[in-house]
DNA sequence: CTCGTTTAGTTAACGGCGTTAAGTGATGGT
DNA sequence: ACCATCACTTAACGCCGTTAACTAAACGAG
C-alpha cells in the first residue's frame, strides 16, 4: 500500500520545488524579488498553491532560514578539527568571512533581515539549538569556553557569552557594513573585507589572550 | 513684494510637515508603517500630494536620512573637545552606543536599511561629506588620524582607513545584532549592549595602542 | 478688470503585493 | 458506483507606490 507514501512523496517534492524556487529568487534577485507570485510563476503554479504547503510567506522564509542556518553551521564546523581553541577561533573567523563573501544574500537573510519570528524553535530538521554541529553560535561559544578552560584568556575575560558576542559582533559589523553599502559607495572607501576582518580578529584575540601566547597570526606588515 | 516668498514659505512648511509625519511614523511604527498613504493621512492630504514635494518615496527617505545623519554627527561631535585622541575615540564609542539605544529606529534607517542611493551627495543642507562636524565617519577618521600622528598606535597600525573601519564595524556589529534579534530572543542570551561595546572598545584600542599607554579605561572587574 | 498661467492639491486608475474564499477535478477507498 | 479527500485554480479584497487627468485658487500682465 505504497500509494499514500507516493502521494506524500509527491507533495514533499512540490514543497521542495517551492523552497528551491524561493531560494533561487532570493539569492539571485534579492529579498524584494522573492514574491509569492513570482515563486509560483517560477514553478508554473498559481500563487495560492503555495498556501497548501506553507501557512504564509513568513513560514516559507523561516524554512529557508532554518535550512541555511544549518548549512552555515556546517561550513563553520569544517574547522572543528583544529585543536588549539584560539587558533580555531581565528579560523572560524576566516570561514565566517568566506561564507559571507560567497553567499552574501544568504548572509543577509540569516543575520540582517527582520527576523520573522524565532529561528531556533523550528520544527522538522531545523538547527538543533545548542548543538555545536548545527548551531553556529553554540559552536563559537564552545570554542570560547575551551579557550577559557585551557587558560588562554586573561583573568578579566571570563564571561564566555560576553566574549563570544564581542567576537561575533565584530565580524558581523564589518560584513554588514560591506553588504549595506555596496561595493562602490562614494561616501566611504571601504577597505577589503578580509583585511579589516583579519585586523579585527587579531586585535580582539590579542587583547583576550594572555600576553604569553606568541600571537598565532602573522602581524600585518 | 513678499507674496512669492510667503508662498514659498508655505510650501516649505507643508514639505516639512510631510517630513515630520514620515519620521514620526518611521520612528514609532517602523519602516513598514511609513507608507505614502499613511504619511498623507497623517497630515490630512491625499497620498499623491506628496509627489508635489518629493520625486518619490526614495527621495523622501533620502531627505530623512540626510537630516538624521547630520543630527548623528552632531551627537558624536559632543566629545570633540576631548584632547587625547584615544580617550576621545573611547568616548565616541560610548556616544555611538548611546545614540543607537536612544534612537534605535533612526539607527536602523541610517545604517541597516537598504540604502536608497548615496546619502553623501545630497543637495540642500545634507551632511557635507568629509567635514568632521557634519560627517560622523570623517570625524572618526580624523580622530584616528590624530591618534596616529600623536604616535599612540603601534607601528603596524598605520592605515587610518582600516583602523577606522575596524572600530566602526566592531560597534556597528554589536548594535546591529541587538536590533535585529529583539530584546527577548530565545536563541541567544544577549549580554547588555553597553557591556559588550565597552569590551569591544577596550580590546581594540588596547591592541591598537602602544603598550606604553596605561590603558585609559578601567579594566573590567 | 479680465484673461492666461502657474501650481498645490484632488480623484481615478494601474499594476503588483500577501492573503482568503469558493470552486474544481482527479484520485483513491468503500 | 458513489463519496471523500485534497492539491490546485480563479476571483476577489485591501494594501502598496506611482501616473494621468483634472480642479481651483492665486498671481502677473494687458
Amino acid at each position: 500500500m505504497g500509494i499514500k507514501e507516493r502521494r506524500e512523496r509527491e507533495k514533499q517534492a512540490t514543497r521542495q520545488r517551492i523552497l528551491d524556487a524561493a531560494r533561487e529568487l532570493y539569492v539571485q534577485e534579492g529579498y524584494e524579488a522573492m514574491t509569492m507570485r513570482r515563486v509560483a510563476e517560477k514553478i508554473e503554479y498559481s500563487a495560492t498553491a503555495i498556501y497548501v504547503h506553507f501557512k504564509d510567506k513568513a513560514a516559507l522564509i523561516q524554512e529557508l532560514c532554518a535550512h541555511d542556518f544549518l548549512r552555515f553551521a556546517e561550513v563553520l564546523n569544517k574547522v572543528a578539527k583544529v585543536k588549539d581553541p584560539v587558533e580555531r577561533l581565528r579560523k572560524m573567523g576566516r570561514a565566517y568571512i568566506d561564507f559571507a563573501q560567497e553567499y552574501p544574500t544568504t548572509y543577509r537573510l540569516l543575520f540582517m533581515e527582520r527576523r520573522p519570528a524565532e529561528v531556533g524553535t523550528t520544527g522538522p530538521d531545523g538547527p538543533e539549538q545548542g548543538n555545536p554541529e548545527q548551531d553556529a553560535y553554540a559552536f563559537l561559544r564552545q570554542s570560547v569556553q575551551e579557550a577559557k578552560d585551557a587558560d588562554c584568556f586573561r583573568p578579566e575575560h571570563q564571561d564566555v557569552e560576553l566574549v563570544s558576542q564581542a567576537l561575533w559582533g565584530g565580524l558581523h559589523g564589518l560584513v554588514a557594513l560591506h553588504l549595506v553599502m555596496g561595493p562602490e559607495d562614494k561616501w566611504i572607501d571601504m577597505r577589503p573585507l578580509m583585511r579589516t576582518a583579519t585586523l579585527m580578529m587579531d586585535l580582539l584575540l590579542e587583547g583576550l589572550c594572555k600576553p604569553s601566547r606568541s600571537g598565532g597570526a602573522t602581524r600585518a606588515r
